[in-house]
DNA sequence: TGTGAACCTTGATTTAGATCAAACAATTCA
DNA sequence: TGAATTGTTTGATCTAAATCAAGGTTCACA
């Protein structure tokens, strides 16, 4: 596809020509289909091109590392189709996933010079990438830009605050429920008819470092759930839910009371 | 003290009236102590009568609820003396504290009408408060008080999840470490030749909720320290590290190894 | 379409930390 | 000052989930 003409305006300062040096269809953005559920959503129809020009959308195969952890930050990346993981590791190896940016979330916002946490892909994912001198730019130059992300981080604090309940107090059932639920709510199935399925695109791995817990106690709590006709599998990466009211119950520990 | 006479400049936008309510000192955030280490830093000196007006002083006795869980979100606070627990509840009272605002750290920042939190002072607390108009009014006119809050949360978030890593991958001894090296390191001792001098305002019992433990093995893990000459004990509210490297060592898992 | 590799499930056993229990400080306040 | 209350430590026992072990599935690709 060749480049649009560019058509800035002249009330476009001067200082936002810095931006525009991506070289990509500046028509990306105008036509993108996550764009509401994004924090890009945030910039004016008309200024899209800016946005497009500010960043490049990128490809990527499953496991794909985005960010290495400890490495420079040098980057933010907007999902716009399939999962990432992201997590934090010991020496030793042991991993905690800190969370699963899907459609619409950001990564890789960061104070320090490097990251604290690493990023890879689940499946195929898509992102637009922006480098930090440009996300600097779009901060600066447009407020509600800035206005959004600042939601989008408080947001993702509260989710982070609701996972260290269940890392800390929930047990392994209770744990499986909240995932499955949370996943539910958040990722609903668009297919009509189908609103209880829930979408595992990762590993039971992924899925017990996420938990903090063992992959074995992941499958076996799975297992337990769809003996007692709370869920039924589909596939291995799909599942749907039967008893949303008692998965519910579980996932806040309301199980005996 | 009597109030000193309002001496807002001509440059000052008619709107900014709206925040000049509060009826206190205007000098207050002037000699404010703490306020470079604060999200207030970012209010420029000469417009300091405007971040006064704009907040009221509490002084708050210890086990002070300051935010009930879902409870409205009406208020932002910044605390400039004592420590505050946040935390988030079971339906059964399992309770996991989610981090500890001391000097300097803000609390009750939410998208959402009510806290997902709650918020309990544990010693005697001092809070600026800022109700939530106000708080939007500063966010609005003041860019870089914006940009320095959207810094801080997104520090929050970092050390969220550093937390979620302790809370799903390490053992009680590596928690215990991790708890007392991020306090040594985050809040050290003012007083000269006390340096390694971890002060625990809080009880047992908010360390094990903050930890995912009980309060029987933090104090077994603390004892176990104390007996291996790790750590040395002041009283039960403060420690001192004896050896800052061991801890840092068995903090990141590193003990056998 | 078959074969190896990666992934998942189920069973047996072990263990870190929870629970139960009791004594021992520290703090409050009458 | 001392009795009550709240908070801390230590010991004995239990258990949820980890670890160890072995099959069973699914998937990629030759």
């Amino acid at each position: 596809m060749p480049p649009a003409p560019q058509t800035r305006t002249s009330t476009t300062p001067m200082r936002r020509r810095l931006v525009l040096n991506g070289g990509e269809d500046i028509h990306r953005c105008l036509v993108c289909e996550i764009r509401d559920q994004s924090v890009c959503n945030a910039i004016d129809d008309n200024e899209l091109a800016i946005l497009a020009k500010a960043s490049k959308q990128l490809s990527l195969p499953p496991a794909t590392t985005l960010i290495e952890e400890g490495s420079a930050a040098q980057a933010f990346y907007n999902v716009t189709a399939g999962t990432v993981k992201l997590f934090k590791s010991l020496p030793d190896g042991r991993r905690q996933i800190t969370g699963f940016a899907d459609v619409g979330h950001f990564l890789g916002l960061t104070n320090a010079g490097t990251y604290s946490f690493g990023a890879e892909t689940v499946n195929t994912v898509q992102v637009c990438r922006f480098m930090r001198p440009q996300l600097e730019i779009l901060l600066n130059d447009y407020p509600l830009f800035e206005r959004r992300l600042l939601a989008e981080v408080t947001d993702e604090l509260a989710e982070a605050q609701e996972q260290m309940l269940l890392l800390g107090r929930k047990t392994a059932r209770e744990r499986v429920a909240s995932f499955l639920l949370a996943r539910m709510v958040h990722r609903p199935c668009q297919v009509k008819g189908e609103e209880n399925i829930v979408s595992l695109p990762m590993t039971r791995v992924d899925i017990a470092d996420y938990l903090g817990l063992t992959i074995e106690t992941v499958s076996r709590t799975i297992s337990s759930l769809r003996r007692e006709k709370i869920i039924a599998g589909t596939d291995h990466h799909g599942i749907r839910v039967l008893s949303p009211t008692r998965l519910q119950g579980l996932a806040s520990g309301q199980e005996h009371s």
